[in-house]
DNA sequence: ATATATAATTTGGCTAACCAAATTTTATTA
DNA sequence: TAATAAAATTTGGTTAGCCAAATTATATAT
């Protein structure tokens, strides 16, 4: 009877799901284990048992995809998270900030129920405190598609919606530029050499690393 | 990086908090395991490293028992489980009845900080949907007023904490009955006519008057 | 006091999730 | 194309929580 095995297929469903988004390269097995933090052996043992499971596909190049059921249960942990996100920053009197761990504990929660009660209790957000769009009770999220930082055209102005990373250091960073959801950024330039780029933010200039920006999702703002 | 000891941990200490309230008989690694629905081995094992842990000792008739330390973490868990109930109860419609399988899932949920805010987002309610007490912060069950047994709700079970009256031929007669403070008394009926009551006392069945009754204070008793 | 039941403990073994290290396969590059 | 680097996989091993069955200890009853 043991309780745990959702918890773990969870965290493997949200973490390709993430890495899929991120697309930045095909998601292997090495990727997979690197962005969790386990051992190449550990994911590869979990990935095929998920396979089986129908919930995740390895493809001829060794890629790891998730199929569209995976894709589904992983929307809707992702669902149950950002929703327990909501229930925190504005029931509970979070800051967006220190939500995260939290809510990677709820999001476990086993309860289809309750998850929509909390959805109707919270009056049905479009989007959790990061600016993340909840997707619904079957797992749909549309939304009209953020872009990465890093494709930002050069003189243009975006509106920040959301952060691929989690990681508190992360967090605190952006905070310190006041960048949070809703904040409008200008691409003044790309550096080439480096792929960091220059930025107006409230009038004013900073710089932005190629691996902050691509943690960035933005969309296009038209004033 | 498995958070989940605690988990463990959390359900043997609600388990031996629960039967040693129940105080039938000494709590023994049977009757533990049958509580749990575990073997007495897996038990055993777990017990001692719970007394390593300073959390339980086990006493030399083999007798187990929560230490002051284990004693307040079970009413830690308990007071997480009770605050789940109210939430769930008054925030998300669930009736009383239902919530008990869910609040066992919430009340696992790792943060002091979230309890005490869930705990002021309901504006610190004294028992929860079920009428049990909830423990405070500290881990402090603050004892409800003693009731008078002609008070007593139909069905529910009361424990015996005081009396009324001192005289020896009330005393013997309460003996006589095996009514000690400690007793455990469940109220079948109150008869309208006399204001007499029908009470179960371990498995039997008396009738008191309502004038015994009413020298008898309790306590309402929670499983 | 002996037989018998029950409790307590030990032993051996299982599974899921993990890891380190060795090996094999697949790419890359010189 | 051979050398080398990187990825993928295999192998052997650990730990926590669990169980069944065997054993030893302790009560209980006759």
């Amino acid at each position: 009877m043991s309780h745990f095995p959702n918890h773990f297929e969870e965290n493997y469903l949200k973490a390709l799901y993430k890495l899929q988004r991120k697309e930045i390269k095909k998601v292997n097995n090495i990727a997979l284990a690197k962005y969790m933090e386990l051992n190449p052996a550990t994911v590869l043992e979990m990935v095929r048992k998920m396979a089986d499971r129908g919930l995740v596909e390895i493809l001829p190049d060794k890629t790891i995809q998730l199929t569209s059921q995976g894709e589904k249960k992983a929307l809707l942990v992702i669902r149950k998270h950002r929703l327990w996100e909501v229930f925190l920053v504005e029931k509970l009197d979070y800051s967006w900030s220190e939500v995260h761990d939290l809510a990677e504990q709820l999001e476990h929660i086993q309860s289809e129920d309750l998850t929509n009660r909390l959805e109707a209790f919270l009056e049905f957000p479009a989007a959790d405190p990061h600016g993340d769009p909840i997707p619904d009770k079957n797992g749909k999220l549309r939304t009209a598609a953020a872009i990465n930082l890093l494709e930002g055209k050069t003189g243009k102005t975006y509106m920040v919606k959301s952060f691929g990373e989690t990681a508190d250091s992360f967090l605190d960073y952006l905070a310190k530029l006041s960048i949070r959801p809703g904040t409008l950024l200008r691409v003044l330039e790309w550096n080439a050499y480096d792929n960091s780029g220059s930025i107006e933010i409230n009038n004013a200039i900073i710089q932005l690393s190629e691996k902050v920006a691509g943690n960035i999702f933005v969309q296009l703002h038209t004033t």
